[in-house]
DNA sequence: TAGTGGTCTAGACCACCGC
DNA sequence: CGGTGGTCTAGACCACTAG
């Protein structure tokens, strides 16, 4: 009859409270052996639920002044961002790329500001477009650190466009984002094949592997031909 | 000597070897009883230790066949959404919203088909101009279910905009959000104070509590003026 | 200072599942 | 079948901190 695991019932059900609205945030929750009592448990099972619901945010837990119900988080999005070939391969579409420049040159002034790199760090600087279908989809200017990624350097990225192929090969520890709107200026809407000043989504993505940074990319959508979603739990999960 | 405590110690170790590359996805992390020994700990520590990097999405357990290193997750952007008044109070500026419509009305018919609701469901549909220093930052169209939040029918949101009601009122569950670029249109360029068809961001957000749809938001800012942003690690944190 | 959560032990039984 | 992880117990000592 107690099929699921007494404590994530434990865990559900004061999770239930206080996703319904019933424990607000400052609320306490109940001491851990007031739950042993109640559920006839050890303490370790309840510390096991409470523990679940402090990993997620849902509670803080304080020494001598127990647990309270823990303010709601901000507002966060949570988008996908899709591979470029997985994405054409699970709509049915054809994916090409083409590397449009591809040059190694030195950090300058303001890239090593910006990209808290070393002066005079080697970078490897990559322009591609991406095809669904044969119609530009997307257009990517890309640096790599060659510092952080020696291999880049003898890649030609003509088989396997440099996101998917540094993704496979580069375990990264940090990312960081920025989305915005930009008119194309004229060299993008050449590429993408659109009118200039038409709205475009840019998305620009840097990533860390142990506080070095790998790679920078900034990838320009036409705004009528993609769109970041993503679904997913105050919590936790997404799907 | 051992500040940080044992099943930290633990997590670490491991955690380090996937993040490094040294493990790769599909590598075998070491068995508990190994684990046990190596640290010369309880089986409980190190339990504790691999749930935790399970729940992260790190390794996945098996029963006897072990735990191995998970595949990497697929690329995603979290995001920061700046509740306004919270965002132009950090960057000591002055915030005011007018709400610009408001009118109570049925779903109609594409509203019922893409917003899951039932037939009939009364709507608040809301006009909301964001301003920062008087500047127009954002327009945003939003419609309430009031079979979910029956409060909000006699709310006039002229001293708190509907997104901070919303979140102090209504805990949710689930949301959805889409970002794309797009021009704007005669009405948004008005009220905005832009040119007609300049590069804006739009923001839909969908807000969910136990399956049932609360609100949804459509938020448009002028591209130059705005950027989502947001950084994070793989598994877990986002700061 | 007393009571809370944080950590840890040395067992135990069980469900699952690859061999 | 046997070994794995999943769960749980009944203790223990300690660090922290509110009162």
């Amino acid at each position: 009859m107690a099929d699921p695991p007494l404590h994530l019932r434990i865990r559900a059900e004061i999770e239930g409270r206080i996703l319904s609205g019933e424990w607000p945030p400052g609320h306490r929750v109940p001491f851990e052996h007031e739950l042993m009592r109640r559920f006839r448990c050890s303490r370790m099972t309840v510390s096991k639920a409470l523990s679940a619901l402090a990993a997620r945010g849902l509670i803080t837990r304080r020494r001598r002044a127990g647990s309270v119900v823990a303010a709601p988080p901000g507002e966060r999005a949570m988008l996908e961002i899709q591979d470029f070939a997985a994405e054409a391969s699970r709509a049915g579409r054809d994916y090409r790329h083409e590397v449009l420049a591809r040059r190694i040159g030195k950090a300058n002034r303001p890239e090593t500001a910006s990209l808290e790199l070393e002066p005079g760090t080697r970078l490897l600087r990559l322009i591609t477009l991406h095809r669904m279908d044969g119609v530009p989809s997307a257009l990517e200017s890309r640096v790599i650190n060659l510092a952080a990624v020696p291999e880049a350097e003898g890649e030609s990225f003509a088989a396997e466009p440099p996101g998917t192929w540094l993704l496979r090969r580069v375990p990264w520890t940090e990312a960081a984002h920025v989305v915005q709107a930009c008119a194309a200026d004229a060299a993008s809407a050449r590429h993408l094949d659109v009118p200039r000043g038409l709205a475009c989504l840019v998305l620009e993505r840097r990533t860390w592997q142990s506080g070095r940074l790998v790679t920078e990319a900034r990838i320009t959508y036409p705004g009528d031909r993609h769109r970041l979603v993503g679904r997913f739990s105050p919590a936790g999960g997404h799907r």
